[in-house]
DNA sequence: AACCACTATTGGCAGAGTGCCAGTAAGCGT
DNA sequence: ACGCTTACTGGCACTCTGCCAATAGTGGTT
């Protein structure tokens, strides 16, 4: 029972190293189960730190929450802005290309994007409905690039890519949660959907303008 | 200060009564602020009782919210299937009327109707999603109807139409919650979309069918 | 009108979880 | 080797939930 000369109890990282871990380890439980069954404690634990350090580092539960969430709403991003930055620079991909390294994104993250937007049905609160938000207005920002609509971007453009953006999750889900969608199927409807309304309904909601009560 | 024959210091109801009662506070309350923000004993003051009645009547706090999400989910569904029952009867309701109708409903409950969306808190609740999915899934089968698409029920249709309820939240979020449409702006997009999908896409993703890895 | 039985309702206790902070010790710089 | 910075621990205080035994309205019965 006497401790014949230990070494160090625990060891000492840097600030962000061990910032990174724990936000990994929290990131792993959120993406597993819902935020109210996932105690700090369990984090913690998990992580091979106390809870005390936790709190040290994100100040509370929630706060930890929004870091990872905010991780996992922003990787899909990122990893399409990286695929087209690496697509071939003669010009601006166009909008098949788009769709398809979206896909392929999301279809490598699942788990991840999956949650991300379901955290969005955490509306309720104000700074995750924000950092939701946020997401889809750069998504939609983006996709307004891509499909050259720059010169016109008026609100009626970006309430139209935004509800496109509600189209495509529903349709993500059923290709990747549901099942009822093969990647090729969700594709066709990924790419087709958006120019289609764009020429056939866009010129209607535009000459409607100023039209309201 | 001595008591001088005070009456019954609490009221007795009726069971469904205060059990209606405790609901409708808790739904006041829920829609306004974040589920994690509002606690039990919160609901049973501003309902006027206690605590442990609140228990008594739900179990569980997350059961009683469930209750709340359940009924504001339904509320519009209800709302829209009594208006079509209202409407004349000589034959089932064009497609732009039923739009109409479910955007006056959703105009009238439009507090309701946006915390329902928004609900789910802890994201992946299973007993919320099964709620929040189940009351999709049954508008999408009232859409199939309307839209006389009851003989080729396939996947392929249930999936464009969910993915077009994915498409019409967003696009009500734009009329109602961020102002960037119009009531009758919105109501173009609503009634042109899905038709024009129908007719230029769904051929196109049946033909694509068994392609998948 | 007094009583009784039924159950709606209360009040408080036990356990879980979060937030916080004062103290402890790892390990780098000198 | 020694001290100094600060990463890290451990435990206390508080809030909240879930539960249950005791209490008291109230309608029905005589």
């Amino acid at each position: 029972m006497t401790e014949t000369k230990t070494g160090p109890r625990w060891s000492r990282l840097e600030h962000d190293e061990r910032r990174e871990q724990i936000l990994a380890t929290a990131r792993t439980l959120f993406t597993q189960r819902p935020y109210g069954s996932v105690s700090t404690i369990e984090i913690a634990e998990a992580a091979g730190v106390t809870r005390g350090l936790l709190h040290h580092y994100f100040g509370t539960k929630r706060s930890l929450y929004l870091e990872v969430v905010k991780e996992l709403v922003d990787s899909p991003v990122l990893g399409v802005l990286n695929a087209i930055a690496a697509a071939p620079v003669d010009e601006t991909p166009r909008w098949e290309d788009s769709v398809a390294m979206w896909m392929d994104v999301v279809e490598t993250n699942r788990e991840a994007w999956l949650t991300a937007i379901s955290a969005g049905e955490t509306g309720s609160d104000r700074a995750m409905h924000d950092i939701l938000d946020e997401a889809r207005e750069r998504t939609a920002t983006q996709v307004i690039t891509v499909l050259g609509l720059d010169e016109k971007r008026t609100p009626e453009v970006r309430a139209l890519v935004r509800g496109f953006g509600g189209f495509a999750e529903e349709i993500t889900r059923e290709w990747l949660q549901r099942r009822r969608l093969t990647k090729e199927q969700a594709r066709v409807l990924l790419v087709g959907a958006l120019p289609g309304m764009v020429d056939k309904l866009l010129p209607d909601v535009v000459s409607k303008r100023r039209r309201s009560a």
